[in-house]
DNA sequence: CTGTTAGCGCGTTCAC
DNA sequence: GTGAACGCGCTAACAG
């Protein structure tokens, strides 16, 4: 496996004159080009990236914190995030962390330890100080609305597109409501649990404790939250499910039981999957897609110019109408 | 940011001691590495990892290739991955290449530049000498049944779960049996097309290239495969789906038809996806998971010692019998 | 047990 | 245009 050194002595030059047609440098003649490249070849030579990121402080990579990648949401974010990585050739260390804090530390570490020149936080179990801690050694991003002085973040409205769906939900005659979570107490999870108990203070209707349901997030959990629907005396109307999977889960269950959709009960999905697409969910579409994307540039630009301040960026929701409600 | 020199003159010693304690090396006395330690807490040392990676010659770190992370396939493959990754400490880059061939050597390059240590294939479209050329620079690992001199292959028989699922539709008195592929003409798409040949070809049944639907990957195929059935005259009475999510698809849609399934027709999927849980469709689990989890330990073990031979590896599927057929 | 020193492979001033 | 030489930060002989 050649060096530079050795190239440098095929091609009859200095290590420099080989470092600047491998780094295409101006200022090389022809002739010495190509006697460098005609060495390259011969001897078969690749670059030691080890030592370059050594010299350079940088890696050309950036880490992804997140829990779980076999999961809709967090695919369809990550692809958001590879597609811009991509552009910039950069490369994406994933970090399968399941809201392990240890685990959240370790993948900050990298950064510290300058494997990653940056990290995007798709969700975490960490606090918040102490991810800032890290925030010295590059860019952090998170994909939630955090206004901390030293982190970036970019995300969609979870307050609002709550507050609009309930709002929706209402404007079409139901009154009674009810609506899943993931984490019952992430960021994510509080402010909508603030958007629901709001919104129907403001309308003057009713906010039950008992139908709001915590710990769903995949396809199966829609059966669960069948089973709880109808264990119920006074069941909702209508349902938000944060999650297609979990709507389209339900919708399968329920039916099972007889239900019709939207006339026994009407749904609204998040995330805009496909899955949303083929059973005629009524959805949230969030930009998934347009928050990885953003978040990766957030993250780039600040690689780049380490000066950038801390952004957060707010992105817009839109309500995608189908045939469930 | 301090470096190791400047932790050794912080603690009044030398390099190699803070080298030992990093390393939890022996034959440090408990004084030196206490006071060691209390620099390395008091300076806020991080070890530059570039640095280490440039003298071991080796970044703890395995790069996969795959064209797509969303979707549901290559998810539960990278799950296994990852799974196992985490338990030997090592990192995961994950090059999403979209079948391109350049960003599939692009990442073979990555090996040859040392950024990883070894390389696991989910997909390709490069051919497999093309593949083989890189196989100097470190283990290569493929999931499917390559037996090439210098590339070692976990999988699952692709051909016999095939013949075997036709067998299954035949048994139950099913003569005219469809099926999807993805890519028509990968290597498991052959497989699968010589034993739709050959099976029928034994047991006597009709083989026709019109009951062959291919380019069908995600969960909106479904309705693509839908579309196709209904376009036949004479339609398959029995159809084998190239994963779960097109099978559901397909489901969804060809009820809307006023099909009934299994009466008007049976499917098979396969992967045994969460979906095909939720949808009662018969599946062939065709261990992704396990795939991920050999395609991980083969190409780690061979890290480790790099005198091991390629090795070829084939696991078990097995067929999930539903309400589908 | 401990320290000196020579690499690992490459980028980059700076002088020519 | 070009090259000598230093430095990036760390590990590992080797000598003591």
């Amino acid at each position: 496996m050649a060096n530079i050194k050795q190239i440098a002595k095929a091609a009859g030059v200095s290590v420099t004159t080989v470092s600047r047609v491998l780094n295409a440098h101006p200022y090389v003649s022809e002739s010495k080009r190509k006697a460098v490249e005609e060495a390259i070849e011969r001897l078969h030579y690749a670059r030691n990236m080890n030592a370059v990121h050594l010299v350079k402080g940088m890696t050309q990579t950036i880490g992804v914190i997140l829990p779980q990648i076999q999961t809709a949401y967090f695919s369809k974010l990550i692809e958001g995030i590879a597609a811009e990585a991509l552009k910039h050739n950069y490369q994406l260390m994933l970090c399968q962390t399941g809201y392990r804090p240890e685990e959240e530390i370790k993948v900050l570490d990298l950064l510290r330890n300058k494997r990653i020149d940056g990290v995007i936080i798709c969700s975490r179990s960490l606090s918040l100080d102490q991810v800032e801690d890290y925030a010295g050694y590059g860019p952090i991003v998170l994909c939630e609305d955090v206004r901390q002085r030293k982190l970036s973040s970019v995300y969609y409205d979870h307050y609002a597109s709550f507050r609009n769906a309930i709002r929706y939900l209402w404007d079409r005659g139901h009154r009674r409501i009810g609506f899943t979570l993931n984490r019952r107490n992430s960021q994510n999870s509080l402010r909508r649990r603030q958007a629901y108990a709001d919104i129907l203070r403001e309308l003057g209707g009713e906010a039950r404790d008992e139908w709001l349901l915590d710990g769903c997030s995949e396809i199966r959990d829609g059966r669960l939250v069948a089973d709880w629907l109808l264990r119920m005396k006074e069941r909702p109307t209508a349902l938000l499910l944060t999650g297609d999977e979990i709507a389209a889960g339900f919708l399968v269950a329920i039916k099972e039981h007889g239900f019709g959709i939207p006339e026994d009960v009407a749904i609204v999905g998040f995330d805009n999957q496909p899955i949303s697409e083929v059973f005629g969910i009524t959805t949230i579409d969030n930009r998934l897609l347009d928050i990885g994307t953003q978040a990766f540039n957030i993250a780039y630009s600040r690689i780049q110019d380490p000066a950038l301040p801390p952004v957060t960026e707010e992105l817009q929701f839109r309500l995608i109408e189908r045939s469930s409600v």
